[in-house]
DNA sequence: TATGAATGAGTGTTCATTCAT
DNA sequence: CATGAATGAACACTCATTCAT
C-alpha cells in the first residue's frame, strides 16, 4: 500500500519536527509510523533517501504556498509583505517545518537537500525583489544578498533561538507576523 | 597544565570549525590535541561540556569584538553598521567560528549553549537598536525582532547555503561586507 | 503448474552459477523465474531446500553423463580418459555447474548435498579404477583415494583459482582438457 | 597489548575451522578471545579485513614448512614427495587449516585471499616440477596443470568431503599419507 | 494457485566513557 | 598527572519467511 510510504514520511517528519535528526533513529521511525523496520527500506533505499524526501516534500509544499501567495498581488512590495506573511504565519502553526531549517542533518545528503531548499526560498524572495527593483518599487541593491538575508531573518526570528521568547513577549502570533514583515520590507528598502 | 586544557578546547574547536560536530569526536579532538583521550576527561565530565564550553568561549570573544567595534562610534547607525562590519568581516576570515551557529549540536545541551549565544548576539543589536530609537536615529520598532531578523540575516548570507555563491558573484569580500551592512541598515529602518 | 516448479529451479540454478550463494537470495530468485517469492515457499518448504534440490538435480545429470562417456569404452584406460574429459569439456562450456563445488553453502544441509555430489563423482571413477586394476589395466592402489585425487585435481583445475591463468595459457580449451586428462591418467598409474 | 590481537586472530582461525565463515561472527569471535567487540576493531578496520589476515598467516606458515621439507632433498621426486606428505601430516593433525581451503568466504575480499593462497601452493609445486622435469625425472608436461591438480588432489583427499571416510577406512593416518603421496607422484609421471 | 507487502531477528560497525597502569 | 587499551550499548541495514488478499 502507498498508504504506508505516506505514514513513514509523516513519521519521519513528526519526529524531526519534535526532537530533531538525532532522535529520528529507523527504528523510531517504524514504531511512529506502525510497522516494522523492514518496511521502510522497501519504499526508501536508506534513511538518508528518507529524509531527503521528507525535506523535499516539505521544502516543495512550502515554496507552492509561498509563490501562490505572492501571486495575489502585483506590486512587488505587496508580494514580498504576503509570501513573507505567509512563511511566518504557517511556521508559527507548528514546529513542524521550523526545525528542518537549522538543523545540521546527520548525513551530508540530507544537509544538501536543506541547503537547496534555503537557497530556493531565496530565489523566491529574489524574484520578486528582482521584479520590484525593476519597477523602480525598490531601490538598486544585490538582490540575491537582500534574499538570503529576508531568508535568514525570519528563519531566526521564527525557529531560532530567540523564537520562544519573541512568541512571549509581542502580543499575539498576529503582532510577531507583523513585526517580522516589518523589518523585511525595511530590509528591500521599501519605504513603509 | 592547564596548557592541556586550553589545548584539548582549541582542538575541538578547529575540528567542529573543519567538519562540523559530526567529525569531531573524543578520539579525535584528543589526536588533534596530542593528548590522550582520558586526559580530556580529566579536565571536562563530558564531550557535552567540553563543546558547551567551546562555543561559550568562542561566543565570549565575538560579543566582546562587536562590543567594542560598536563602542568606537558614537551614532547608533554607526554603532550597529561598524558591530555588523566586524562580524561579517571575521567570518568571511575563516570558518572557524561559522559552522558553530548554524549546526544543530549533536547533544541537546551544546544546541542549548548555542541557542543562548545567537541570544546574546541579538542583545547587543538591540541594545544599539534601542539607542538609536530613542534618539530617534531608527523609527519605532520592536528591536527584539529586528535584533533577531538582524543576527539571521548575516548567519544566513555569510555561512548559510547561499554564502558560497554570493561569495563568488560579489565582487570581493568588501562588497559582500557592504551588502550584507546595507540591508541590515535598512532593515533597522535607517535611512542610507 | 508444475512448470513454475522448474523455472524457479533453474532460476535458483542460475543465480548460483553466476554469483554464489551469496547472491541468490529468495528474492533474487522469484525475480530470474518471474515468480513472486511466496510462490516459492508453496514449492519449497525453504530456501535450504531448493537449493538442495538445485544441486541434487545438477549432480545427477552430470553423473549420467560421465557414466554414459565411460560406457562407451571398454578399456578402463579409455573409460577413464573419457569420463574425465567428458566433465572438463563441460565445465569450460560455462560456469554453470563449477562454482556450486568449490562454494561453500550457506547452509549446512546444503553443504551435505555438496558433499555428497562430489562422493558420487569420486565413486564413478572409483567403479573404473577398481575395474582396471583387477584388468591389470592400473597398478594396484587405493581405488578411493585415487578417485578422490581426481575430483580434486579436475576440480582444481577447473574451477579453483588457477583456472583463468590456465584458461589464458594454454592454447585454447583442447589443449587444457588433454592437459588434465593425461595428469589423471598418470595418477590412475596408466603408463601413456 | 599485542597479546590480544593474537587472541583474537587465534579465534577467528578456529571459528573458522569449526564451523565456517558463517559462524564466525564478529560476536562470535570476541566472545571466543575473550574480549569485546569493540576491540576488534582496534586492531582491524574490518571483519574483512580480519579473515584475510587469517587466511594469510595460516597460508605463509604452510608454504614455509612446505618449502622447507622440499629443500631437505635434491631430487625432485624426493623433493615433490616430502612436500606433499609434510602438507597431508599437518593437515590431518587436525581441522585448522582445512577449512578454508573449501570454503567460500562471505566476503569477495577474502576470496580473493583463498584463491591467492592455493596459487601459492601451487607455485611451490610448479617449482619441483619444472626442476624435475628439466632433471628428466619428470616426463615433459604443462607443469600449472599438474600443480594444480596436486593441490587439488590433496585438497579434496585431505579437506573435501570425501576425507572423512577415507581416514576411517584407510589404516590410519601413515596409509592415507602414503596413498596421496604415491596418487600425486604418479600424476607427475614419477614411476614408482 | 499466486501475489508481494510486511515482518523482525540478526549482523557489522561506531564511539563516548572507564580504569588499570 | 597521564595514558590508551578496553568496553558495550546503540544504530543502520538485510533477508528468509509469512499471510491477507
Amino acid at each position: 500500500m502507498t498508504r504506508n510510504r505516506e505514514r513513514i514520511v509523516q513519521a519521519a517528519r513528526t519526529l524531526v519536527s519534535v526532537g530533531g535528526f538525532r532522535e529520528a533513529q529507523v527504528a523510531a521511525v517504524a514504531a511512529e509510523a506502525g510497522v516494522s523496520t523492514g518496511l521502510i527500506y522497501r519504499y526508501f533505499p536508506s534513511k538518508t533517501e528518507l529524509f531527503v524526501e521528507v525535506l523535499t516534500v516539505a521544502i516543495d509544499a512550502e515554496i507552492v504556498i509561498l509563490r501562490g501567495a505572492a501571486a495575489a498581488h502585483t506590486d512587488a512590495r505587496d508580494q514580498l509583505g504576503a509570501a513573507i506573511e505567509a512563511f511566518v504565519r504557517r511556521a508559527l502553526a507548528g514546529p513542524a517545518l521550523a526545525y528542518a531549517f537549522i538543523a545540521e542533518p546527520v548525513d551530508p545528503e540530507v544537509d544538501a537537500e536543506r541547503i537547496r531548499g534555503r537557497r530556493r526560498f531565496g530565489e523566491v524572495f529574489r524574484d520578486i525583489l528582482l521584479a520590484g527593483i525593476e519597477r523602480k518599487e525598490f531601490p538598486a541593491q544585490d538582490a540575491d544578498v537582500t534574499a538570503a538575508c529576508i531568508v535568514g531573518a525570519f528563519t531566526e526570528a521564527l525557529v531560532g533561538p530567540v523564537a520562544p521568547i519573541l512568541r512571549e513577549k509581542t502580543a499575539g502570533p498576529a503582532q510577531l507576523v507583523e513585526s517580522i514583515r516589518e523589518v523585511c520590507l525595511r530590509a528591500a528598502g521599501s519605504v513603509g
